[in-house]
DNA sequence: CCTACCGATCGGTAGG
DNA sequence: CCTACCGATCGGTAGG
């Protein structure tokens, strides 16, 4: 609301990109043609080039504004104080399930159809990610350093959260009578209670920092 | 080896069965052409139809082969006497671990690729998924119940269960110096751990049926 | 297993 | 925002 007046120009570009999403996940991006991507907004297929670039240009768009989200909250976290490894790992597990809740359609483009980008970016988001998956393998080595996180291979346990949340997918549109926020803690719960090292008994809170 | 004698007639369609896995993987469904799958094998396009039908018939093999696999390893395992809910769970764990590990181009064409399914066979596919996930929900439930499974919600231990194994895509090719069988131990044991009631501090073998 | 080729569709441009 | 159209590529067939 207030940001639909004066939707007159721009907000049919921002119109064609949400329309992208969305088709780039039903169909993926090389099963997508510009004339299906038109037709759902409503003009012909050579008027799209009035408001974008290329087809190209719509899935960059997509898969950096995930990668920039991911790094963004990382960076926020890094600087927020009073916080264990096993507290920042909630927060990543609970960043991840609400952009899966919230965002499905650019996430799962970002996940599944990065591989399509073109070669100086494809490089750019493999690197991105790269760097942002050592940063959360770091944060588990120091949990497990700590004795607040179980000691398993800290790369398994990043592999293991990125993934786990892509059972959301099946949850959108599926059965509702689970409703998004049960869907959250439930997630959230099982996630942190797998890497979480109960070894002293303490099951719901925060674990002590042991020696 | 012994199966590569009389390789002649037979193991042309089995080499471009596995080449067109391959394919599909990394460049997707729609984003693979028929030129790419014959230049793989060595013949032209033209080639490929004295041994095969039609693209699509090769993608509805890839995706039945797993989801068949899948639904008998189920069978099998209801019929196993002795074991309690974890356990099963365990083994349901372990089994898709061990797909995503050695399987990776068939799983994967199967798990993202199955949405260009033609369509008796798409309806098909999601009904015999729907059912195989309806029934690990039930094994959980009853997990819940007998105590030996922490009270979450069991739809999302299912879509918990069943993701979390493909952060072994990324392992895949990545650093090698986590091992295969490392690898299977740390994610069975971290899931498996997640879901596990541990209200009485058993930590390492199975849980005692509390009443 | 090949050459030659089919009609359809692709992303995108010209020009208004 | 449209009509008209470009060259390239698509899955697949004919015929040998």
């Amino acid at each position: 609301m207030a940001r639909n007046i004066r939707t007159r120009e721009g907000g049919r570009r921002e119109e064609i990109a949400t329309a992208a999403a969305r088709l780039f996940r039903e169909k993926g991006f090389s099963g997508t043609g510009m004339r299906d991507l038109a037709g759902s907004v409503g003009i012909e297929a050579a008027s799209l080039y009035n408001h974008i670039d290329s087809k190209a240009g719509l899935l960059r768009e997509i898969c950096f504004r995930i990668a920039d989200d991911c790094s963004t909250h990382l960076r926020d976290l890094e600087a927020t104080p009073g916080l264990d490894s096993l507290r920042r790992l909630e927060s990543i597990t609970r960043f991840h399930v609400r952009m899966w809740i919230e965002r499905l359609d650019e996430v799962l483009v970002a996940t599944n159809e990065f591989r399509s980008l073109e070669e100086p970016w494809l490089e750019k988001f493999l690197h991105e990610r790269r760097i942002y998956m050592r940063q959360v393998e770091g944060i588990i080595s120091q949990g497990i350093r700590e004795g607040l996180v179980r000691p398993l291979e800290p790369y398994v346990v990043v592999l293991t959260i990125m993934s786990a949340v892509r059972g959301i997918e099946f949850w959108h549109r599926s059965r509702k009578n689970v409703s998004a926020a049960s869907l959250e803690e439930s997630m959230v719960d099982l996630i942190v209670n797998g890497i979480r090292n109960d070894t002293d008994g303490t099951s719901d809170t925060h674990g002590p920092a042991l020696p």
